[in-house]
RNA sequence: GCGGAUGGCCGGAUGGCCGCGCCUCCCCCGGGUUUUCCUGGCGGGGGUGAGGAAAGUCCGGGCUCCACGGAGGCACGGUGCCGGGUAACGCCCGGCGAGGGACGAGGCAGGGGCGACUCUGGCCCGGAACCUUAGGGAAAGCGCCACAGAGAGAAGACCGCCGGGAUCUCCCCGGCAAGGGUGAAAGGGUGGGGUAAGAGCCCACCGCGCCCCCGGUAACGGGGGUGGCACGGCAAGCCCCACCGGGAGCAAGGUCAGAUAGGGAUGACAGGGCACCAGCCCUGGACCACCUCCGGUCCGUCAUCCGGGUAGACCGCACGAGGCCGCGGGCGACCGUGGUUCCAGAUGAAUGGCCAUCUCCGGCCUGGCCUUCGGGCGGGGCCGGGACAGAACCCGGCUUACAGGCCAUCCGCGCUU
């Protein structure tokens, strides 16, 4: 049985949406800046700051389409290593999570919580996105 | 085999699906372009990808820019037995000295025995493997030596011991540094002679100072002579001596791009006097750490060119005191030589997510063998765990953190041939 993938995980590179919207990393201090006086949701394993971006933003119409995702973890989460296991694991549910429930011309920034990012089970933290990004375009995050 | 000490090494393994950085190759679509070529993007193949400490940023270098002028003085900081290694070091190696050491039947003391003798590690002395050591100078100087104690540095009579006196247990005068007591330390130690009692007062040995000889490159060690007990400890208190030391750091520094000048570079011209040209002379302030002497730079006006803040991109940026394997030299650190190899280059910062099998450790359950009944040995199952920690220009060290494991040498105990 060793070809039958397990279900509770979905393996991405096959994305549910019609047209895949690029996904690029976020780089610049501006956008973080940006992105942390938008919209914001809690959840137990992660922080979420989201933004929609302007018309015209971007170089052309592809660029204005792409999701993008900034990865933040402070001193608070710990030491280095600790801190980039956590921005590792932030960034592997970006991949799983954003390409079926990102919404295209959107800035997302994850932010790592101290202890919880590192160690929570992996799909307790896939849940916390969906979660995270469905209050965020569909509830009344504030 | 067990325990201990020291030194060195390793830092879970294999595989599956999906994913990341860098390098390289191929296909396709663009841009610059006559082409070679350069460059952007989708996709695919291959290669490669954290540490012994990558950590703390404590020393030493390379590299980069700045200051770069010379001489002397005064400071400031660091190092400190000797020899060697090294690019260099406060590091490493090998010695030396000092201290600690299981133990001992040399001396003292105490105990036992009629005695020959014997016991005790309390003091001195010697001392295995090994361990520790910021270890120049204390007869240049100043300072300090708490508490306790009579007295703590050109000594000192509290208890004592001895002599004499007396109103004779109790007091007074004098001598004594051997004993007790205090202390980290009491002005050499042990034994004998000596004495009223004592004392390097005298003698032997040890220690110490000085001189000579021998060994050693040296630190130093050994021997002989001699002196007379003087010269206590602290330099991690000041100090003295010898040696070393310019500052800041890859956000160094450089190139390119870019909307607005108060900045920089280059060139030309200062003011006054000698009547005029040429030439000569005179003039203030600031800076080059401080002081002295010599020396240098800048401060005004005009023209031309460049460009800051903003961490945008690229270079620096990975072939190096490099790794690995021999051979030769050396006790060793290490050196010489031959071959082989290319081994991370991110910059909101790449090596991850999920899973399986195995391995290691811990706990619980189960049943087997041996047993000196304390326990030991090898199975099976379940659960949990696998440390410390993430390159950021690069090297050499030090320090600190660390689950578990392996190897070598030495010491002690036990067993076996």
């Amino acid at each position: 049985m060793p070809e039958a993938p397990d279900p509770g995980i979905q393996i991405p590179g096959a994305p549910e949406s019609a047209v895949a919207a690029k996904i690029e990393i976020l780089k610049r201090r501006a956008d973080f800046l940006a992105c942390a006086r938008a919209r914001r949701a809690h959840a137990s394993g992660l922080i979420l700051q989201a933004r929609r971006r302007e018309e015209g933003e971007g170089a052309d119409e592809e660029a204005d389409r792409a999701i993008r995702v900034g990865f933040t973890c402070s001193k608070k989460v710990g030491k280095a290593v600790a801190r980039n296991r956590a921005k590792r694991r932030l960034r592997e549910v970006a991949r799983v999570v954003l390409p079926r429930a990102g919404q295209p011309g959107w800035d997302y920034v994850l932010i790592g919580r101290s202890e919880v990012t590192a160690s929570r089970p992996f799909a307790s933290l896939i849940g916390d996105l969906e979660a995270a990004l469905d209050r965020i375009h569909n509830g009344k995050a504030k």
